[in-house]
DNA sequence: CATTAATGATACGAGCAAGTACTATTAGTG
DNA sequence: CACTAATAGTACTTGCTCGTATCATTAATG
């Protein structure tokens, strides 16, 4: 039922999406959606947490930085994610405590991923010449570009979802740009 | 009007934005409204375009490498500018022509203007070791470095807009980052 | 000054949606 | 089988908002 749910609101809108509609879709009654949240606010906060759980889950997966980088490109520019963060973004006002959770399960929790494979990646094999031990700016820079245009595209309906070539590929210019050889 | 609709669209939402509110802050009469604009998202459209306009005004005044960085960010992030993009974002699907004007006289005109300024520095007083000649690549991934992390938490409302101060040693960090030196 | 165009104020109609109430049906339990 | 709990289906109430119509008032123009 929170699937159904989080359809429709992804695919309309929170303000658009009626409860009838939802009931009907998902084959409940209205009755029972109040029964099991008790506003139209908590059966979206569920329905999104739900969503974000599921996807955060398929992105995170600890592996070695190339890996991890094109992992999070591939699942972050996906139809979902990419509705999933506009809709969080755009109802931001309304609900600031789901944006909050919203950030510290998805961006902020990524990048501490994306730190801890960086500074397994530097120190590793031990290059001389690089400025090893990475810190939190440059993870979060590297998250930023990861997303970066493409992403803002998405959010804005401009582009279709990247094929898994196209999102390794942006994975691997990225840590090159960031003069993170994408070694392995 | 154009002013007064836009600050409640950009407080309320567009769903929950009543054209009764709109006339009765604007001093005008519905009637007035529907003359000037037919619709309540032509009124929108008209009012955000507006806005949008002048906020890439102030933002884009052409500059050296680093006056153009630090205007962009510190324009891009202030509460008007970040509360735009935000519904942009959020109503995307309900206007997508809308979105796409949005991306075109925004953030693709500013990488423009972003690519002209690396080229300048670039190729300038010529420093024999740098790869002069920046491409749009390079000029894409500075623009969404220059928003980076810190917009995205502005677009979620978890953060106040950054100081002046902020804004420069952001924009001053990044083209490092980037390996483009601020030199001047 | 008189006439016309535009606009402010207000009221109205139609439709839609959140939340509640009520009945009927299903499913699980001793 | 009998009984209870939960839930589907649906109707209803209330309130809001888009868009239109009506009337009064102002401003501009010949």
């Amino acid at each position: 039922m929170l699937d159904d749910a989080v359809a429709l609101f992804l695919a309309e809108g929170y303000a658009s999406t009626s409860l009838d509609l939802v009931a009907q879709r998902s084959s409940a009654s209205k009755r029972t959606v109040y029964a099991y949240f008790t506003d139209k606010a908590g059966l979206f906060t569920a329905a999104v947490g739900r969503l974000h759980d599921r996807i955060a889950e398929t992105a995170e997966q600890s592996a070695p930085l190339l890996e991890l980088c094109t992992s999070l490109v591939e699942t972050l520019h996906s139809d979902e994610a990419v509705a999933l963060h506009r809709i969080v973004v755009g109802e931001s006002t309304r609900f600031p405590e789901l944006a909050r959770s919203f950030y510290v399960a998805g961006p902020a929790r990524s990048t501490q991923m994306l730190l801890a494979a960086l500074r397994a990646a530097d120190s590793g094999p031990d290059r001389p010449g690089t400025s090893d031990a990475s810190d939190a700016s440059d993870a979060e820079r590297l998250y930023a570009l990861l997303l970066g245009e493409p992403h803002r595209r998405r959010l804005l309906g401009l582009t279709p979802a990247p094929t898994s070539e196209d999102s390794a590929r942006h994975a691997a210019e990225t840590l090159r740009a960031l003069g993170h050889v994408p070694a392995d």
